[in-house]
RNA sequence: GCCGGAGUGGCGAAAUUGGUAUACGCACCAGACUCAAAAUCUGGCGGGGUUCACUCCCCAUGAGGGUUCGAGUCCCUCCUCCGGCACCA
């Protein structure tokens, strides 16, 4: 240890140590608990950034904490490394996308270790390589096996900029989730991952997982699957034997369906001799979706009446069938019952086309016990209503179901429908399959081939992996290079044999993100994607760290991964993330203005952390984002912040060179120190030391670093304060001096592991904080005890004094003590003591009249 | 519009979950050291009023109300900001 604190110097060192000794390499142990702490699967961009690190910070302070309690801790990383990036790279600079991205991974990796986070680098993984994406292929053939990966024809989300396909999680708000690009909709032949076999079960298992994740992520996955209750019901079309089916979640309301509205898309508008007229609108309206102006940004409802006449089963009316851009081909059933009266979106249609409006729910008033039959029923009353009346209530003008509630009417008149043969109740989702089709190079191939005679044939399982070719051509046409490399596309048939064809699609990204953390398990299985008991020892995830922008895609595509994966036998529980840490984001302040925003090299805004460490050292680097706020909120970059923190690591380091000499000599335990009683200095000193070492053990098990990082900053004041000097200490000061540091460094390993590792060498301890005998302290509740309590007093529950006491002090004693304090007196002279509350150890509240 | 989260000093934030509001740090101010500056150290730092002074009083956790001996914390109403979804029938 030198005098002055060189952090390149200490940061360099024990990361050569922790290489060599292996320091957080990890194999299942069944004498010791896991505890598996997994960071999000980064892109290889080339360059960490803020937000890297603040999320590798996070995850590497938990893994230290959790390795220094007893726990066999896994801490791996790997890339996600195919994606689009990669091509771009290859089209513009022609540089090929494996050598670009393998180059990335390295620099990528040499920063990581510069940040010094603890992973066991020889579990490291990346998507891009066969020996990873042949298991990609293979899921892909079990779920094809049990239909969960098909093939149809459907509209997509097309993004024109990357000239791909995005799935509906990926094109969420009408925009390419990478580029923001509005996508268009185009028709296209892709696989689909069958995700909305296990929509209830996702939103069932939201149960398990509740008390570990947070609550906007759960919402946001609740909203995206958006299960609603309702009914199918029939309507026959008049003199035709069609019928169009419709879903509604309000069949209390069918009496008030005043007509029934089609989706431009719905087969009937095709198959219908239409009117000119028709067939004009429905082809404006696709022209228009075409060339989506502003996402987000409501059409004006417009429809026409096709001239069809549907029959309501329930009353027998017989009402207009109309078709408008506001009907959603994708949901429900591509066609609803209009009910104006008690739906906003078919009143402000009625009221454009002026349909009638029709009450059939009145509200439940408590005054109002009978319902009187609306004289005005059944007559248009879009004159009396001025909006839609949504809520539930009770029914009128509803033939027999009249006077029934609205709650009873729903699941009675299902029922009915069900009876009668015109309808069913219904559950639906907005949750659609996931379309992992790209039409990309730098992707898993889907390992399929077509044959002229046998059709859709999966490549058998001992031919994986289907390997990418190594060259292509990247012109940047929109083509998919892939389908441009002959010797991948020509293949023969795996069943007869006869010159066929490979597909040349790849896969989503998303596919190789949903199981990964099962693959560090056990990366190098040559023969499955891993081995089940090492799965059982390090899984479920105890805390997954990530930002919030995975909240839907990945998060949801990983529980569904994990389900299928039990459902074919491979784990054997339903979620695969105990507990979930989202993030905030990093901001800087944006140059020449007064706004936080997300670093970014667009906005100017951008600090490279290589920058920083050598400015600082990685170990303040990681002090002060794990200080500055809680992980959860938005992190303010500032550079004074940093030199806080590089300030504080100097103190400490600067007692530890006072006290080493003088330490090197001191009683280790305490029976050592025996003999002689502590002084009033060191007491106070170690109950500072076992108050700080319980309140810091409370904040890591609730991810609360920055307030446990303020306790060792009190500690450490403490410390400097006690008035105890290494040339006077007596044994017994030297040992709560001992203790009190040790604690420190201990605790401060987490948040800064280089220097820590430096001084617990300096205090004489060898081996290393991982591999030698360092563990976490253990608080004893009694050295805490606080010996003297300052009580403060309330008058009327404003604080007037402060007594004195001790934690024994029996409340009768302090409610005497009270009383007779002079202020109290002085204020409740001459008047009546209602009450005195005595709360133990902390308050006395004396109530007067 | 619907759903979720949050409003505390100049700033980032604490508050043992109903019991001393503002811990810890940043910034700032004053002092020491220095020819000077930086670094470092010491002290101060919510607002207002009062005392020569030790002190003492009042107000303050987005606004208003309520429950309670006692509310940043619980309940009601409202405002603002952030995030998600958005014609989902």
């Amino acid at each position: 240890m030198d005098e002055k604190y060189f952090p390149e110097k200490i940061e360099e060192k024990w990361q050569r140590i922790w290489t060599e000794t292996g320091a957080f390499e990890v194999e299942p142990d069944d004498e010791r608990p896991s505890f598996y702490c997994l960071e999000m699967l980064p892109y290889p961009s080339g360059f960490l950034h803020m937000g890297h690190v603040r999320n590798y910070s996070i995850g590497d302070a938990l893994s230290w904490y959790k390795r220094l309690s007893g726990f066999n801790v896994l801490h791996p990383i790997g890339w996600d490394s195919f994606g689009q990036p990669a091509e771009q790279a290859a089209i513009k600079r022609g540089i090929n996308p494996l050598d670009w991205t393998e180059e990335n991974i390295a620099h990528m990796r040499g920063q990581m270790k510069r940040i010094g986070v603890s992973y066991d680098w020889r579990r490291e993984i990346a998507a891009h390589r066969p020996e990873y994406y042949r298991w990609d292929q293979w899921f892909f053939l079990k779920m094809y096996e049990r239909g969960l990966a098909y093939k149809r024809k459907s509209p997509v989300n097309w993004c024109p900029k990357e000239q791909t396909v995005l799935s509906n999680e990926q094109s969420s708000g009408g925009v390419c989730w990478r580029c923001g690009t509005i996508v268009e909709k185009k028709e296209r032949e892709q696989w689909f991952i069958r995700i909305t076999a296990y929509a209830e079960e996702l939103l069932e298992g939201m149960k398990q997982i509740e008390a570990g994740w947070p609550e906007r992520v759960l919402t946001m996955q609740r909203n995206w699957i958006n299960r609603s209750e309702g009914a199918f019901v029939d309507f026959a079309i008049k003199e035709t034997d069609e019928k169009v089916r419709i879903f509604t979640t309000r069949i209390d309301t069918i009496y008030g369906a005043t007509a029934v509205v089609l989706a431009i898309e719905h087969p009937l508008v095709a198959k219908s001799v239409l009117k000119d007229d028709v067939a004009q609108f429905v082809e404006r309206v696709r022209v228009a979706r075409q060339s989506q102006v502003t996402p987000g940004e409501d059409e004006e409802k417009e429809g026409i009446n096709t001239g069809l006449l549907a029959i309501n089963p329930f009353n027998g009316e017989t009402i207009p069938v109309w078709v408008a851009n506001y009907v959603l081909m994708e949901y429900g059933a591509g066609a609803v019952m209009s009910v104006p009266a008690h739906d906003e979106r078919d009143f402000e249609f009625a009221q454009k086309y002026s349909l009638p409006v029709r009450r059939v729910i009145e509200r439940v008033s408590h005054e109002q016990e009978k319902i009187e039959h609306d004289p005005e029923a059944g007559l248009d009353q879009s004159v009396m209503m001025p909006h839609a009346f949504t809520d539930y209530g009770i029914l009128v003008n509803s033939g027999d179901w009249g006077g029934k509630l609205s709650a009873d009417a729903k699941i009675e008149m299902a029922r009915f429908a069900e009876e009668q043969g015109f309808g069913e109740a219904a559950v639906t989702y907005r949750l659609r399959d996931w379309g992992i089709s790209r039409q990309r190079f730098w992707g898993a191939p889907i390992p399929v081939i077509y044959c002229e005679q046998c059709g859709i044939v999966p490549v058998p399982e001992n031919e994986l992996p289907v390997v990418l070719p190594e060259h292509a051509e990247f012109t940047g046409a929109g083509d998919n290079p892939l389908a441009g490399v002959a010797e991948f596309v020509n293949t023969t048939c795996p069943t007869c044999g006869n010159a066929a064809r490979r597909e040349t699609d790849t896969m989503d990204t998303f596919v190789d993100s949903s199981w990964y953390f099962f693959r560090y398990c056990d990366p190098r299985n040559e023969s499955a994607p891993f081995d089940k008991k090492a799965i059982a020892y390090w899984t479920p995830v105890d805390q997954y760290i990530g930002g919030i922008d995975h909240a839907v895609m990945h998060l949801l595509y990983t529980r569904f991964w994990t389900k299928m994966m039990r459902d074919i036998g491979l784990v054997s529980f339903d979620e695969p993330v105990k507990r979930l840490m989202t993030q905030g984001m990093v901001t800087n302040l944006v140059e020449g203005t007064s706004e936080w925003k997300r670093m970014s090299k667009s906005l100017g805004n951008g600090v490279d952390p290589d920058d920083m460490i050598a400015a600082y050292g990685a170990d303040a680097v990681r002090l002060f984002i794990l200080f500055a706020a809680p992980p959860e909120n938005e992190l303010r970059w500032q550079e004074t912040g940093i030199e806080g923190g590089v300030r504080f690591l100097r103190r400490v380091w600067g007692m530890v060179w006072r006290w080493r000499e003088r330490l090197s000599e001191a009683p280790r335990k305490e029976d050592g120190a025996a003999g002689a009683e502590f002084s009033d200095a060191a007491r106070a000193l170690r109950r500072k030391t076992h108050q700080t070492i319980a309140r810091i053990t409370d904040d890591f098990e609730e991810l609360h670093f920055n307030t446990s990082v303020a306790a060792l900053m009190e500690l450490s004041n403490a410390l400097a304060d006690s008035g105890v000097q290494p040339e006077a200490a007596s044994a017994t000061d030297a040992f709560a001096v001992r203790e009190a540091l040790e604690a420190l460094i201990v605790m401060l390993a987490p948040f800064a592991p280089h220097v820590s590792e430096e001084m617990w060498e300096a205090l004489g301890h060898a081996g290393g904080l991982i591999k030698g005998a360092a563990r976490w302290p253990v608080a004893n509740d009694e050295l805490a005890r606080k010996e003297e309590l300052e009580i403060p007093v309330q008058v009327n529950g404003k604080l007037r004094s402060r007594i004195r006491a001790t934690p024994d002090t029996t409340e009768e004693a302090l409610r005497a003590a009270a009383l007779e304090d002079e202020k109290v007196r002085g204020l409740t002279e001459g008047r009546q003591v209602v009450k005195v509350i005595v709360v133990p150890q902390r308050l006395v509240n004396v109530v007067v009249k």
